[in-house]
RNA sequence: GGGCCAAUAGCUCAAUUAGGUCGAGCGCCACUCUGAUAAGGUGGAGGUUCUCGGUUCAAAUCCGAGUUGGCCCA
């Protein structure tokens, strides 16, 4: 880009988006910024592998913009950052949703298909999205190796977790276990807790009798799951809980009964005879439609403990559970006598997790007649081969012949489901295989201390109480797509006992019987299941699942190092210094790495974690497709551009907290950067103009011209780049961005670019002239470094367009602009904030006072409250002036009074709330509406007390006194950051000369309206006529005719024939104004 | 049902991290400026600090109970 060349009026951000990314590409930008920090420092930065299914959404957006900024910062900052990218890419949401664009049902259509081509169109797939998330990625300006990212279907990754896996093994960690999991019959896999989800849904809901044994009467169990009856082993109760007996009635057998002498034996007049919780008994009895009921006994959950039922699908499921102590009630802790059912639990150890843990404890045998796909086994009985779910019917009519049935209705309940095809999930139990993490849990939970989480209570809070509860990991999944176990067992033998786990390809190729070559074999399932291992006689097969998903990614510490087939960076490297994630991972990618770094290298992998939040919509909940909320990063970035996306994303709090989709934030944080546009281009004709060599003209060579308000932005430069810094190193990347901004918007555009515009147009050289060229300069160049790492595209467009061919071929290149303390002068930055108080306060005056910017004041008096304010105001008295437009400026000293001014007070609450305790809103009140003549103590105590009528005792210290404005001046207070320092007054009153000057320069300003309207040129000369109706007035503009003259560049002054001319109404007198070009008028001739 | 987090102006957020009269930006309205000009400046309106209790002389802030939203878990 060419030095001061020329640029858009407009900021147009995607003209500038197109430049740059053409640029970046000319020049190699990211490749030369990678180069340039070779050298410095590591800084090992892991990138949390989105998911290759679905294209980017504003999370994942938010994500990679949080990534991108860190990683440009710290390049900034000399490291030489690790930003391989990574894809997670294998797993059940990529089957699911192959299997459906194949048309599948279910695993028999895999098979049938062929694993290998399954797997192949699995890959397919997901390479395909992979390539659309990193042109999503890459179209917002993100820099990452885009050409090598991690992927973890690559041979090598896949080791890296062979190779963890294998770790834990060898500390023991890996065994098969029978579990109680959670099964998706569709997908015929078990699947993880955070897999499911769970859905509103009706569910059958039934009250089940399960009559006593060797006693009256049944107890009543409630379950949604009438599938689970056949499986039932034994029932729980809460020890402490209270129960009733109840004999209840129906149908009118109550009366039946009474009309009877004789009530002895089982006759329907006797009623029925239930138990369960007290707390329940009614509702459950109402549910049963029985119309009368007498509580006959009352008793503990303790005493129910050892009755013994009968199974109440005896004769339909004749291998039903019957061992030693089974169907009898026994304790349970996961029993509630106040929540949903009846306090009496129907336990199946085969269909949930609590009844598993329960039922091994209790020594039971774990009885499951349903197999993976969710059909009945032959154990069953007579509801084999039928789909769990369909025989509820057929269960809840046997239940009801067998007169088992209290209650059968409907409920909706929330039940899990498979999260990728929706299925409803089944409790089941099944050999898996772990990685017994309870096992290391102290080990774990001291890991979790070794790193730094922001915000802390991520860590401290969140993270350690899912540690703490954290099951065994059950890795295993019965399914095609994701990386196969490594591990190999005795043939028809079902254990983990002289199991093999290979631990990466070298070894698998040497142990195997087929040939293969390490450097090239795959290592999905078709490849690996079919080797075989045979060592001392025996042979060895491969177990034939794969991992978990999860698994996957838990290795990308070392997997994205390509460790183990590479080991030099991973010793030089690992852990990883700094991962970034939204607070969904707690559970996930946070959790897996510590898991299985623990499980492997017995350590945390990560050393700092920065958790963010989730993006939800404008009304504050989450972005869904069935709600129709989503909005989509391209909309963004076709509405307000790349840059102003990212700065919005970038803006919100990092730390923990959800954002909030804004359209008017991004659209204010385009117009900000509009503003910087301007700022920019502002002074670019005149440095061109004048030919302005930043070189030659550096600001070290000119410190003895700057000014006053150069000096003052150059300080404010040095706070913004110490406040920023700062915030990058507490992780607050949106408190470094509002303080940039401020500087820009508040700093440099309203105040610094408004006071140097006359310099700019002084048509000869001045060394001032160079001095303010040189300050913006500075101001400009330092400003896009420090905007660069958020808004890299029009951050690159000003550093080329200022620095040409002299610096670097890209800003990203620059080193974070560092405080330099030649600059650093808080002493004015106090000055000049304490100015622009009274500047602030000034405008307000005049507008209570009706006196417009243009009419000069007689004179401005700045009460002031400290000395402070007083040097400020008499260091800087013209410039005041000239900003007020005030022909005098006056200070009243601290202690001193001016003018007739009335007094009231101000109290300070944390001298009054101790002092006057719970009279302190009285005095209070009293205090604000007290009016005396003097500021004086004494004097207000008086008016005090005459209100309150009693002797308060004020003190200096509780009050500040304040005045009262007289009524031919207007005042208003000023201060900074919210502390008042003094009182602005003024004086608004008229004279002769300021009339004179006023009506002049309305005069003026409408001339300057009629040289745009006819598109004059700035230094085109014209004639002017004028003629103001009102005879006073004419006199008073008359005195000022020079300063028109030469305003309005009128070279001739007295009546036009023609030329542009119209009518004014200036302050209520009409004055008509003609003017005409003075070039058009000889040509004209 | 449980854990964690959040709730302050119409919107986005502050309020010096063991309490002391709640402030910015945007938006809106009015005014203003006219050599950054499809820009710039000033002012104004707008608050039951989610609700209810408690502690305290004093609570947005501390405690308790709820409501709503978010994440995670069941």
């Amino acid at each position: 880009m060419s030095r001061f060349g020329e640029v858009d009026d407009q900021y147009d951000p995607e003209a500038v988006e197109q430049r740059v990314f053409e640029y970046w590409n000319d020049v190699d930008a990211y490749e030369q910024t990678v180069e340039h920090r070779a050298d410095g420092e590591s800084f090992f930065f892991v990138d949390g592998p989105p998911y290759t299914s679905g294209s980017a959404h504003m999370g994942t957006t938010w994500n990679k913009s949080l990534k991108d900024v860190y990683i440009r910062y710290l390049r900034m900052c000399g490291y030489d950052v690790t930003d391989r990218p990574g894809y997670d890419m294998h797993g059940l949401p990529i089957e699911t949703q192959v299997e459906e664009n194949l048309g599948f049902e279910n695993k028999k259509d895999i098979e049938e298909f062929g694993e290998e081509n399954f797997i192949d169109a699995c890959k397919e797939y997901a390479e395909e999205q992979l390539e659309g998330l990193q042109s999503d990625f890459k179209s917002f300006g993100v820099w990452m190796d885009w050409d090598d990212p991690y992927k973890t279907l690559s041979p090598e990754y896949m080791e890296a977790a062979w190779w963890g896996f294998s770790k834990a093994a060898d500390r023991g960690l890996v065994e098969k276990g029978h579990r109680s999991i959670s099964q998706c019959p569709r997908c015929e896999t078990a699947i993880a807790n955070n897999e499911v989800e769970y859905e509103d849904v009706e569910d059958p809901s039934i009250y089940v009798k399960f009559d006593l044994q060797n006693r009256d009467g049944s107890i009543v169990i409630w379950t949604t799951t009438p599938w689970t009856i056949p499986a039932n082993t034994f029932v729980a109760v809460d020890e402490e809980g209270d129960y009733v007996g109840v004999r209840a009635w129906k149908d009118g057998e109550r009366e039946a009964q009474s009309a009877s002498d004789e009530s002895s034996g089982d006759t329907p007049q006797d009623g029925e005879l239930l138990y369960l919780a007290e707390a329940k008994h009614e509702e459950v009895l109402k549910e049963g439609r029985y119309e009368d009921y007498e509580v006959v006994e009352e008793l503990t959950g303790e005493e129910l403990i050892g009755w013994s039922y009968e199974h109440p699908l005896e004769e339909e499921v004749p291998d039903h559970v019957d061992a030693e102590g089974t169907l009898e009630v026994y304790a349970g802790d996961y029993v509630d006598t106040h929540g949903d059912g009846t306090g009496l639990v129907h336990s199946a150890p085969g269909h949930g997790e609590e009844d598993f843990d329960r039922g091994t404890e209790l020594g039971f045998p774990i009885f499951c007649p349903v197999g993976g796909d969710g059909v009945y086994t032959e154990e069953a009985g007579t509801y084999e081969g039928q789909f769990v779910k369909d025989a509820d019917e057929e269960i809840i009519a046997d239940l009801e012949d067998n007169d088992a049935m209290l209650s059968s209705g409907h409920v909706h309940h929330s039940y899990g489901h498979c999260w990728r095809c929706d299925t409803g999930i089944l409790q089941i139990v099944t050999d898996q295989w772990f990685i017994t993490i309870t096992d290391v849990k102290d080990e774990l939970l001291e890991n979790v201390e070794d790193s730094e989480w922001h915000p802390d209570w991520a860590r401290d809070n969140r993270f350690r109480d899912f540690v703490e509860d954290a099951p065994d990991w059950n890795v295993s999944r019965q399914r095609y797509w994701g990386i196969p176990l490594p591990v190999w067992t005795p043939e028809g033998r079902d254990d983990d006992e002289d199991m093999i786990v290979v631990s990466d390809r070298a070894e698998l190729a040497e142990r195997v019987d087929q040939d293969i070559d390490a450097d090239s074999v795959d290592l999905h399932k078709d490849t690996v299941d079919d080797l075989t291992i045979t060592e001392d006689g025996t042979t060895y097969t491969r177990v034939p699942d794969v991992f978990d998903v999860w698994l996957d990614s838990s290795v990308a510490s070392w997997g994205t190092l390509n460790y183990p087939s590479e080991e030099e960076r991973f010793d030089e490297l690992w852990p990883a210094d700094f991962i970034l994630e939204a607070h969904d991972q707690t559970r996930g990618w946070f959790w897996s790495q510590l898991g299985m770094g623990t499980a492997a290298m017995g350590e945390v992998p990560y050393d700092e974690v920065l958790m963010h939040g989730h993006a939800l919509d404008e009304d504050g909940r989450k972005m869904s497709k069935s709600v129709g909320n989503v909005v989509e990063p391209d909309e963004a970035i076709e509405r307000h551009g790349s840059d102003a996306m990212r700065l919005f994303l970038l803006s919100a709090n990092p730390q923990g907290e959800d954002m909030r989709f804004s359209w008017d934030e991004m659209a204010t944080l385009e117009n900000q950067l509009r503003t910087l546009w301007n700022v920019f281009r502002f002074p670019l004709p005149y440095m061109r103009l004048d030919g302005f060599d930043p070189n030659e003209s550096s600001l070290e060579a000119l410190e003895d011209d700057l000014e006053l308000v150069d000096e003052w932005i150059l300080a404010r430069l040095q706070s913004t780049k110490a406040e920023m810094t700062e915030a990058f190193e507490d992780v607050r990347q949106d408190r470094a961005l509002d303080a940039l901004l401020e500087f820009v918007v508040d700093d440099v555009s309203r105040f610094y670019i408004q006071a140097v515009r006359e310099r700019m147009w002084e048509e000869d050289d001045s060394a001032s002239k160079e001095a303010a060229y040189a300050t913006i300069y500075r101001v400009l160049r330092e400003t896009v470094a420090l905007l660069a790492p958020y808004a890299p595209f029009i951050s690159e467009e000003i550093y080329g367009t200022l620095t040409g061919e002299d610096e670097h071929d890209t800003v990203h290149m620059c080193d974070w602009p560092a405080v330099e303390e030649t600059w650093e002068d808080p002493e004015l930055e106090t000055d000049v904030a304490l100015l622009r108080g009274i500047e602030e306060a000034g405008a307000n005056a005049r507008q209570q006072a009706g006196r417009k910017l243009r009419w000069p004041i007689a004179r401005v008096v700045v009460a002031a409250d400290d000395d402070r304010v007083v040097e400020a105001v008499t260091r800087h008295t013209d410039l005041l002036a000239d900003r007020l437009n005030a022909r005098e400026v006056q200070v009243v000293s601290p202690g001193e009074q001016w003018g007739e001014l009335a007094y009231s007070a101000e109290a300070d609450m944390s001298e009054l709330g101790p002092a006057f305790g719970g009279r302190a809103g009285e005095v209070m009140n009293a205090l604000n509406e007290a009016n005396i003549e003097e500021p004086d103590l004494e004097a207000l105590e008086a008016a005090v007390d005459d209100v309150l009528e009693d002797d308060e005792g004020l003190e200096a210290s509780m009050v500040s006194f304040v005045t009262e404005t007289p009524e031919d001046v207007a005042g208003t207070a000023f201060g900074t950051d919210g502390d008042d320092r003094g009182v602005v007054y003024v004086d608004a009153s008229l004279t002769e000369d300021i009339e004179s000057e006023g009506y002049a320069r309305e005069v003026i300003r409408r001339v300057q309206e009629m040289r745009k309207e006819l598109d004059l040129d700035v230094e085109e000369r014209i004639a002017l006529e004028f003629e103001v109706e009102d005879d006073r007035v004419a006199d008073l503009v008359a005195d000022h005719e020079d300063l028109i003259r030469e305003e309005v560049r009128a070279d001739e002054l007295g009546s036009l024939e023609d030329g542009h001319r119209k009518e004014w109404e200036v302050e209520g007198v009409a004055v008509e104004i003609a003017i005409d070009p003075l070039a058009a008028a000889e040509a004209s001739d």
